[in-house]
RNA sequence: GGGCCACUAGCUCAGCCUGGUUAGAGCGCACCCCUGAUAAGGGUGAGGUCGAUGGUUCAAGUCCAUCGUGGCCCA
């Protein structure tokens, strides 16, 4: 007897008191319902003769069942979180995830990288998403039968960290830093690396993403930093690295260059000098004429710098007379600058231009080089100044880019206070130097004119003042050199979404640049570059035992970051001098880029690894990314490996708020992902994560969402879980027991089990090519056809006597059981807490031995035979009658509960055959006591014709239209005779504007509608028309029902047991209707019903009054005695 | 200023690659059913000029072009 069941055992097992033997309840078993009041019988069951006046209700008399088996109380409000704390709580106590791998030990390897978070701050809801995405395909993969090692990485090094540090120091500069010692301030920063690691291994864990975070690579970590170390000396070594001179913005005072996230926070709308210089041209006509160049700017200062103007391919420029001098400028911008009063000369192209030298405005500084000419740039716009654009490569990126290019020399008059070193500014900080300039403008003549401009500049945050940018010396890898490589190996790469590869990513590598490698900071990969003081000769180290070497002691032990590496000095084995160390430290993202070697330790130790996990099938983060870790894996392993270091990846979209607005804490609305997953669970988080929108585009969060896929989603598969599980334990259906095969099991077990194949298919092909929307859409969709579909078509089947169908009932059982242990297998790299449970419940209850966990088990694998596109087509169809039925019944206005005589149903020909098997199940579906499927023939229909364009289009081309409304437009007797010809394979000729045409049966559609006066309802050729004429004899049993819903309404009102057997009092009046309802036995039928033990045929007090119409009333009351 | 993405019902999203003539789902709303999955479940209905314009085509939500709005990335 199963001690664990908390429902009722099985009815049959209930004692001649109508008891059961445990004393639990389960009143309804035990009894087949000639007519439950949900089941509507197709043929109905003529009760036996009316009985006399009191009906006495035999006990039940079922043989005895097999001992129940174990299946487990299933709540019907279960706690997702719940649930949830305790599948965790078997993952920690059976190993699972470790055993997953152990498993898979021997398979072929498929590799994932894990992009590594910094653990610079506490995780977010957008981690949730990444980390759920990062979790699915691996453990999708696992099932599949791969060994997918997981090792888990966190970026460690970097300038978020060192401002984290220089906050809680109170530093406020570089200068600060070296104060405080470079040592502690390091050592600090390691150690807020470490501070909340805590934070992300728990939600890590809590939401099932399966990595390895005891195994997990540390950018900080000596063996990770000497790879690196290897890879910049196998680049050096390939002469692909360089320094140069890098602009970036700075601030004068504070003496440091700013990353791009502060000099966000410091722009502010100011109104700058602008001014409009004559640069007098020096070669060819425009020379010989003395024109001269009007140049614009709003940095007056950089003018002493000047090396080149550049002008754009696509401007128009004029040479123009203003007052007896020639200028030339972007005729666009003619107007603006000089009024109306100006002469057109000629017009002139890009090419008029380009190569031409002209007068420098100043000459702090000579140069001995070719400069001061006229190039090309594709940033030159005539949105603002003078389509011609003055270049300082010291003190612009742009500049700096197109002065590279054409070899111009960079002049820095300014020393990195900010203030000028030379000339008649020299000590001026360089914007306070603006006016003096402009004035040493006008004196020369070579000012046209100066404006105030108003824009946004960027200022210090920390000082407030103005920022400039600055050109420092800095060091590049040149992946312009490999520009092709990379455009080739991106090629290769399988991009989710598929655009990024061209688009944005793509486009991006085609104007790839060099890398700007080198920081001026503390917290860091140093660059192992040596350079030597006398003859500046390079040296670079790829490990601490070369350095070592080179240094002439044992460096094994040394901590390979600032300060303790730049305390190493070496020989120059060009002169003998000393090196030292350069200041600068790696750019974090080359950390990250290097991780497929770098996380080995490759190539010092761990070259198997390496060997064998590289490169990985699939990565995933979000689309920030793109220029961040999906360049800088691609740029190393290009110029490295000479391929790509992932063959997919997978872009996110972010998480936004219920609102579509972006998260942020200004605005208040963060979610914190602890908040969502205590309250809906991680599972209701990751579905929602998965299968809502597309990955790839902004997915809205909040706890409105999580609601709706709990109750929409987790809840629906749970209940049917509940449903069986319960049932399961009442009858003690053992797995083992004698089931029918698939093949002999009802139309409808074949026919979920259809859908179920497909559902496998469809889920396996989806998630083979990382495309989560569909799976779970799929999945989504078959859950909703388990539910109200299969389990509602099929309840009585659970409910009804073993004794009866001992087979039919196992057969209903097994395909239950059978679609939800697919299902959560299914749902195993989805919802992988859910899909456990499940598996715990539904096959580790039964069997001891199966494994300890789903994710254990292999993928399924749909049954080839299972599969009957026939059957499923059937049923859609039956389903679309049943839907019409409904309507019809809806406008009808008569009740469900009212049985109707006949219904009438038409479809396409080629739908019939299908729908045949399944005309009683619309029969009970809609309480309809015959359904007729119209043959085509019959006389109840008529004919109509319409158009099927998909063939007539091809065919007609122009005509199509006019012969499509010739075949809508004939008449029944026409479309009656044209269905009939190409019924028998025939063409049909159609007459249009005294023309013939042949059609073909694919050309039209023949559309049949009942010709009856019922009630109908309709969709394309499939209708339904119900008759809805009552007959007294429908009435009467209508009234049946009527008096069953009573009286249970009035059990349940009293607070009865299900099993409690009782004695009712029915009064019928008038007393024709009390014989009609006696004689059609409808007084047994409604004792059985309400488990009664004898049905009094007489009046009582208090009972409840119900109205029959024009049948009369009827008065019942249960009796508890 | 450039690149990319999105725009379909009141809201959240499918459908678009591969064009076919009443455009789907969930939520919400209205009405209703069920009461043996029950502090659940289910049905029916209303609701859409598919962002706009132009083009290609016998046929456009779907293909092409231009524009608009929003977002992301970059300047």
């Amino acid at each position: 007897m199963s001690g664990r069941a908390g429902r009722a055992p099985h009815g049959t097992r209930l004692d001649e008191e109508g008891r059961s033997a445990t004393g639990q309840r389960g009143w309804y078993r035990g009894v087949v319902p000639a007519m439950s009041s949900l089941g509507r019988s197709a043929t109905p069951r003529r009760p036996g003769d009316g009985g006399p006046e009191d009906i006495p209700m035999p006990p039940s008399q079922s043989p005895s069942q097999p001992p129940a088996s174990s299946w487990p109380v299933v709540s019907n409000r279960p706690s997702f979180p719940a649930i949830e704390a305790e599948v965790l709580g078997r993952w920690r106590d059976r190993e699972v995830f470790a055993r997953s791998l152990e498993l898979r030990a021997d398979a072929p390897v498929w590799t994932f990288y894990e992009g590594p978070p910094t653990a610079n701050g506490r995780p977010g809801t957008h981690h949730v998403e990444a980390r759920t995405f990062k979790d699915v395909f691996p453990r999708y993969q696992t099932m599949k039968g791969r060994y997918v090692r997981r090792k888990g990485g966190w970026d460690c090094h970097g300038l978020p960290v060192e401002l984290e540090i220089e906050k809680e120091l109170g530093l406020d500069s570089k200068a600060d830093i070296e104060a405080y010692g470079i040592e502690e301030f390091n050592r600090r920063c390691r150690e807020s690396v470490r501070r909340y690691v805590g934070d992300w291994s728990e939600l890590t864990e809590r939401i099932g993403f399966w990595v390895d975070l005891d195994d997990a690579y540390w950018t900080m970590d000596p063996s990770y930093v000497e790879s690196l170390w290897w890879g910049l000396k196998e680049l050096w070594d390939q002469d692909l690295i360089f320094e140069d001179f890098r602009v970036t913005p700075y601030c004068g005072r504070c003496g440091t260059g700013l990353s791009d996230a502060e000099v966000a926070q410091g722009y502010q709308t100011v109104s700058d000098p602008s001014v409009y210089v004559r640069f007098p041209i020096l070669d060819g006509p425009l020379a010989d004429e003395g024109a001269a160049l009007v140049v614009w700017t709003t940095t007056p200062w950089t003018l002493p710098s000047n090396t080149a103007v550049a002008v754009g391919r696509e401007v128009a420029y004029q040479l123009v007379r203003v007052d007896g001098e020639l200028l030339v400028l972007a005729a666009e911008l003619r107007e603006k600058v000089l009024g109306e009063d100006v002469e057109v000369v000629r017009e002139l192209t890009a090419d008029d231009l380009l190569g031409l030298h002209y007068e420098a405005p100043f000459t702090l500084v000579e140069v001995d080089a070719d400069m001061r000419y006229v190039v090309e740039a594709d940033f030159v716009t005539t949105s603002d100044g003078t389509g011609l654009v003055h270049l300082a490569p010291a003190f612009g990126a742009d500049d700096m880019e197109v002065g590279r290019r054409e070899g111009l020399p960079v002049i820095n008059p300014v020393d990195l206070e900010g203030r000028f070193t030379t000339g008649p500014f020299a000590g001026d900080f360089v914007k306070d130097a603006d006016p003096a300039i402009i004035e040493a403008l006008r004196t020369s003549g070579r000012l046209v004119k100066d404006e105030l401009y108003e824009h946004t500049y960027p200022f210090c945050w920390r000082c407030k003042r103005p920022l400039i940018y600055y050109a420092k010396p800095s060091w590049y890898i040149r992946t312009t050199a490999r520009r092709d490589e990379l455009l080739a190996n991106n090629a290769g790469i399988d991009w989710h979404p598929d655009h990024i590869r061209e688009g944005r990513f793509g486009n991006w590598l085609e104007n790839n640049v060099d890398w700007a490698l080198s920081r001026d900071r503390y917290w860091g990969t140093p660059l192992p570059f040596w350079r030597c003081d006398d003859c500046d000769h390079v040296t670079v180290v790829g490990s601490r035992a070369e350095l070592g070497e080179l240094a002439g002691r044992d460096l094994s032990g040394l901590d390979p970051h600032r300060p303790y590496v730049d305390e190493v000095v070496v020989p120059c084995p060009e002169c003998g001098a000393d090196s030292h160390r350069v200041a600068h430290v790696a750019d974090a993202w080359f950390d990250s880029g290097g991780m497929p070697y770098a996380q080995w330790g490759y190539p010092h130790q761990g070259t198997e690894e390496f060997d064998r996990h590289f490169p990985a099938d699939f990565i995933c983060e979000a689309i920030d990314q793109t220029r961040g870790w999906f360049y800088t894996l691609l740029a190393e392993s290009t110029l490295l490996f000479d391929r790509s270091s992932y063959d997919t990846v997978l872009c996110l979209g972010h998480i936004v708020d219920e609102e579509g607005a972006k998260m942020s804490k200004s605005k208040g609305n963060i979610l914190d992902p602890w908040d969502l997953i205590d309250r809906h669970g991680a599972d209701a988080l990751r579905w929602l994560m998965l299968a809502e929108g597309n990955p790839w585009v902004n997915r809205r969060v909040g706890h409105q969402h999580l609601e709706d896929v709990v109750r929409r989603f987790l809840l629906t598969l749970w209940n049917v879980h509940a449903f069986f599980t319960t049932y399961a334990a009442i009858d003690g259906f053992r797995l083992d027991g004698d089931v029918p095969p698939v093949a002999d099991r009802p139309a409808i077990d074949r026919w979920v089990l259809a859908e179920l194949a497909d559902a496998v298919t469809t889920v396996d092909g989806a998630l083979g090519t990382y495309d989560v929307s569909t799976a779970c859409r799929r999945l989504e969709r078959f859950v909703d056809d388990l539910s109200n579909w299969y389990v509602r078509r099929n309840r009585r089947r659970f409910w009804k006597n073993v004794a009866d169908d001992p087979r039919d009932k196992a057969a209903a059982y097994a395909t239950l059981h059978t679609c939800l242990v697919t299902v959560a297998q299914l749902l195993a790299p989805f919802t992988p807490f859910l899909a456990d449970r499940l598996w715990e419940d539904l096959v580790r209850s039964q069997d001891p031995d199966a494994a300890e966990s789903i994710h254990l088990t292999d993928f399924p694998t749909p049954d080839a035979s299972w599969a009957d596109e026939g059957l499923r087509a059937a049923m859609a169809t039956t389903r679309r009658v049943v839907e019409l039925g409904r309507q019809a019944r809806n406008e009808s206005g008569v009740k469900v509960r009212q049985p109707l005589a006949r219904g009438l149903v038409t479809v396409p020909a080629d739908e019939r055959a299908g729908l045949e098997q399944f005309l009683d199940d619309i029969a009970d579906e809609l309480n309809v006591r015959t359904v007729e499927l119209s043959s085509g023939t019959g006389e109840l229909v008529d004919r109509s014709l319409r158009p099927n364009f998909r063939a007539l289009g091809p065919a007609f081309q122009g005509d199509a239209p006019a012969v499509a409304g010739a075949i809508s437009a004939v008449d029944a007797d026409a479309a009656t005779r044209i269905a009939d010809t190409l019924a028998d394979g025939g063409t049909a000729e159609l007459e249009l504007d005294g023309r013939t045409v042949e059609l073909t049966a694919a050309m039209v559609e023949v559309v049949e509608t009942p010709r009856t006066g019922w009630e109908l309802a309709r969709e394309g050729a499939t209708s339904f028309a119900l008759d809805t004429a009552l007959t007294r004899e429908l009435r009467v049993e209508g009234a049946a029902r009527e008096i069953v819903r009573a009286l249970n309404d009035q059990r349940k009102h009293l607070g009865l047991e299900l099993d409690d057997r009782v004695e009712v009092a029915v009064h019928a009046t008038p007393p024709e209707l009390d014989a009609e309802l006696a004689e059609g036995g409808w007084y047994a039928v409604v004792g059985r019903e309400v488990l009664a033990t004898e049905v009094h045929r007489r009046p009582e007090r208090d009972a409840t009054e119900v109205d029959l119409g024009e049948l009369g009333t009827v008065s019942v009351a249960v009796l508890t005695t």
